[in-house]
DNA sequence: GCTAGATTGTTACTTCGGTAACATTTTGGG
DNA sequence: CCCAAAATGTTACCGAAGTAACAATCTAGC
C-alpha cells in the first residue's frame, strides 16, 4: 500500500548506517527526494526471482529477507535487511532481472527509488555511478566473506560472526535487540536450531547475548566479534 | 615481467566468455588498447588484501586464485580464474584497497587495465558505466548462489556444481581438463581430500569425469550441473 | 484469566564427513 | 633410467552436528 513519504523520517533512517550513510549529501537527497513509500504486509512478496526490475529498495522500518533460488526450487535465505537497509541491487543497476527473492517477514515500510530517477541522477551528475557500482562491491565484499567464513569457521563463531553483523541495522553496532527467532536463526546460518540453541545458551553465559521469546538482545557486539575471530581454526 | 602485448591474442581470449564477452564491442576494444601484459611465476603474489587497487586484471593464460583473508588472518581460497576471466573488480572499481589476495597457481600471463584508463574510458562514454556496475553484479549473484549452496546443498552437489562452473574457462561449457589438482579441490571446496576423491570416483564411474595425475577432466558438464540439481534437499 | 498454538530448552540416537594413516601410482630431475 | 617427491586411492576410527522427539515456557486472542 503507497504511504506519504515523510522524508525527514526517510533521511534519518537512511543516514545512520550502511552504504546510504557513506554516499554524499547531494546523492543522498536526490535519492530521498525520489523515494517512494509502501507498507507491506508479513510474509508478503516485494518481488520474486525473474521479475523485471524496476528499481531498488530500502526498508525504512520491520525487515525483509532475501532469498537466493536454488537450481532445484529450493528458496534459501541469504540475508535479512533491517531498517536504513538498502537491497535489490544485485538486479544489474538499472533494469534486468531479480536474481533473489525478497519477502517481508514482518509488516514493513519500504522505500522504492525507481529506475528512471537513478538514471536522471547519474545523468544530472555522472561522478555518481561510482557509488552505485559500490553498493554492489560492498555486497559483494560481504558474501564473499560469508562464503569464506562459512568454510572455515566453527558453527560457534559463524553465529556469533552473524550476530554481530545484524547487530548494526538494529543497534548501529552497539547492544541491540533482534526481532529474530531462533529457528529464523537457524534457516538463515544453515544450522539447526539445536545447534544455535546451544550457542545462544553459551554467548549468554559469557554475558554477550540475552535470548528472550522472539528476540535475541546482543548485549556485547564486539565480545561476539572477537568470538567469531578467535574461534576460526 | 612486463611483456609486450598481442592484442589480436588478448581478444580472442577475452571473447570467449564471461563478462568480457558480453560487454559492447567498443568496452571491449577500448579495453583491449590499453591492456598490459604481464608474466607471473607460479606462487607469485598478485595483490594482498589491503593494498592499493590501481586497476582491473584478466587471466590471458595459466591461472589465479583469489583469496579472502579473515579477521583471524587465515586465507580462504574463493575462487579460481582461468584464461579469460577478470579479476580484481572487488575493489571499489577505481580506486581503494584490494579486499581479496591474488596469487598465480600456475605460471601465469594477465593483463591489466589501469584506472585512469577505465576512468578515461567512463569518460568518454559515460553510458558504459553500467557494465562496471555490473561486473560486481555478476559476481555478486555467484558469491549468494555459492554461499546458497554451500548451505544446502550434499558435499557431492557441490562438487559437482563447482566443475561445472569451472569447465567454462577451460572448455567453454564444453567437455574441459582442468589443471587441479584433487587437494586443490578440497580447498577449493572446503571438503577434505577423501571427500573429493570418493565424489571424483563416483563421478567417473558415472562416465560424468575422468581423473589424471593433477589434473580432472570434466567429460560431460551438463551431467554434473543436473547432479548438482538433483542431488540437493 | 485461560488455553491453544507458537517458541524455546533439552535429550538420545544416528549419520556423515573429517582425521590420520598408509598403500599405490605418477612424474620430473639427476 | 631411476628414484625421491608429489599426488592419488583407500581404510579404520572418531566426533560434531543433524534428526526426531518431547518437555517447558511464553503469548495472543477469545
Amino acid at each position: 500500500m503507497r504511504l506519504v513519504p515523510d522524508r525527514k523520517r526517510i533521511a534519518e533512517t537512511f543516514s545512520r548506517n550502511g552504504w546510504f550513510s557513506r554516499c554524499p549529501a547531494r546523492l543522498r537527497e536526490a535519492l530521498v527526494a525520489h523515494a517512494q513509500v509502501s507498507a507491506v504486509e508479513a510474509g508478503r512478496w516485494i518481488y520474486d526471482t525473474g521479475d523485471e526490475a524496476h528499481g531498488l529498495y530500502g526498508v525504512l522500518s520491520g525487515s525483509v529477507t532475501s532469498h537466493v533460488v536454488l537450481d532445484n526450487g529450493e528458496a534459501v535465505p541469504i540475508s535479512i535487511s533491517g531498517p536504513g537497509t538498502v537491497f535489490g541491487y544485485a538486479a544489474q543497476v538499472l533494469g534486468g532481472k531479480r536474481v533473489t527473492t525478497a519477502i517481508a517477514r514482518e509488516r514493513a515500510e519500504t522505500i522504492f527509488i525507481p529506475q528512471h530517477a537513478l538514471a536522471a541522477i547519474v545523468r544530472d551528475m555522472p561522478a555518481l555511478w561510482l557509488h552505485f557500482a559500490e553498493l554492489a562491491t560492498e555486497q559483494l565484499v560481504w558474501a564473499a566473506r560469508a562464503y569464506a567464513e562459512r568454510m572455515r569457521l566453527s558453527p560457534e563463531a559463524q553465529i556469533a560472526s552473524r550476530l554481530y553483523l545484524y547487530s548494526f541495522p538494529w543497534g548501529g553496532g552497539g547492544p541491540a535487540t533482534l526481532p529474530i527467532r531462533q529457528d529464523e536463526l537457524a534457516e538463515l546460518t544453515g544450522f539447526s536450531r539445536k545447534t544455535i540453541n546451544l550457542a545462544l545458551r553459551d554467548f549468554a553465559a559469557r554475558g554477550l547475548v540475552k535470548t528472550g521469546y522472539r528476540s535475541i538482545s546482543v548485549l556485547d557486539p564486539g565480545g561476539l566479534h572477537k568470538v567469531a575471530m578467535a574461534a576460526a581454526q
